[in-house]
DNA sequence: ATAACAAACTAACAACTGTTAGTTTTAATA
DNA sequence: TATTAAAACTAACAGTTGTTAGTTTGTTAT
């Protein structure tokens, strides 16, 4: 197996793609274009565009499952539970933010089996938060705020940080880190 | 002029459309056939589809920067300017939540001049909120964490709630209202 | 040199896209 | 009742879409 394969390449050219105009704005034709190859050349690697759609958001999906289900199992303090999670959420997105892009914004275009996957996947990725945030409530270690808000406040603001990232006025991913945490469990006042 | 006329009809069938798939996956088709006559019929109001999208866009767009510019101007403190700006998104998120998904999502569909006034629209909005909040950090009222971090994740809070309302699990906007204000400005430990 | 294979190509398809032109229906007004 | 305007219709267009079939090119192993 080679390091990057041809197929490896369709797909990081596909995600990029996607997350500017999104995956339904982005033709077969378009990503060929962006490899300098025909767009039937592209059916040598790949088995159709949802395929590509697919790959680009499952192995991800996969990837925040696992960790979130480490996270929930683990004895750890809920507020060393988030500060890992704000990890794991920073960790990806510089890793890969073109992938999560396309996570955030087209997992609705994924068909059949795959979509009630995902939306599994989502479902109990929210449930894991809600039962971290629900104990750090109970042992007094999180404020008696309304649950849905606290729960909402965070992950939005992780999910997205795929926008903020390739900007100029990011920092560093350490910095972002600590004054992530900062923020967003000691608030700005 | 009368109350709901056929061309504000297509606009909130094809927001409701474009929430859900995208802009570009909703075809003229489509929201014809949601209001149950041919796409050729639709042409009878509107100039084309991408006029719909401007439609939809830029009246919201322009209703931030209002406020926004408005808050900015005003002598409050750096707290309840934030408070006035989150009551806005609240506000403008329970009276058209699908419009502000079309707003978040597509708006790079928008063309020529448009795009240009969103963009600049955007960029302006993010900057009067940099310049609150530089100056309640200046002024003491704002701990002192890096600009960026602080802005990003109450704006990717607030851009979002969208996608949170019209669930079981949301609160009333009251309670939401006086929550998020809780979390987003003195945090959650 | 030749066989074998990966990966590109050309050409074409059937379905779908936004949109136009011209016509008919519907409902209100004179 | 006749007129008019709004809003629907049918039919079709030119261009684009994802995809397939069959062929050629380039590289590697024998």
């Amino acid at each position: 197996m080679k390091i990057t394969d041809r197929k490896t390449e369709i797909i990081s050219v596909a995600a990029k793609l996607f997350k500017e105009k999104g995956y339904s704005a982005v033709t077969m034709r378009d990503i060929a274009q962006a490899m300098d190859i025909k767009a039937a050349s592209l059916y040598n690697h790949i088995k159709s565009k949802q395929e590509i759609l697919v790959l680009i958001i499952i192995e991800i999906a996969e990837e925040f499952t696992q960790t979130m289900n480490e996270v929930v199992a683990s004895d750890e303090t809920t507020i060393k539970k988030i500060e890992r999670i704000i990890q794991l959420h920073i960790d990806i997105t510089l890793r890969n933010a073109e992938a999560l892009a396309c996570l955030n914004n087209d997992w609705m275009h994924l068909a059949d089996e795959q979509l009630i996957y995902f939306i599994k996947m989502r479902e109990d990725y929210e449930e894991n938060f809600r039962i971290i945030i629900k104990k750090g409530i109970a042992d007094r270690e999180i404020k008696n705020l309304n649950l849905e808000v606290i729960i909402f406040s965070i992950l939005s603001t992780l999910r997205t940080l795929y926008l903020w990232y390739g900007k100029k006025k990011s920092p560093d991913p350490t910095v972002l880190k600590s004054n992530m945490i900062q923020v967003l469990l000691n608030g700005i006042v």
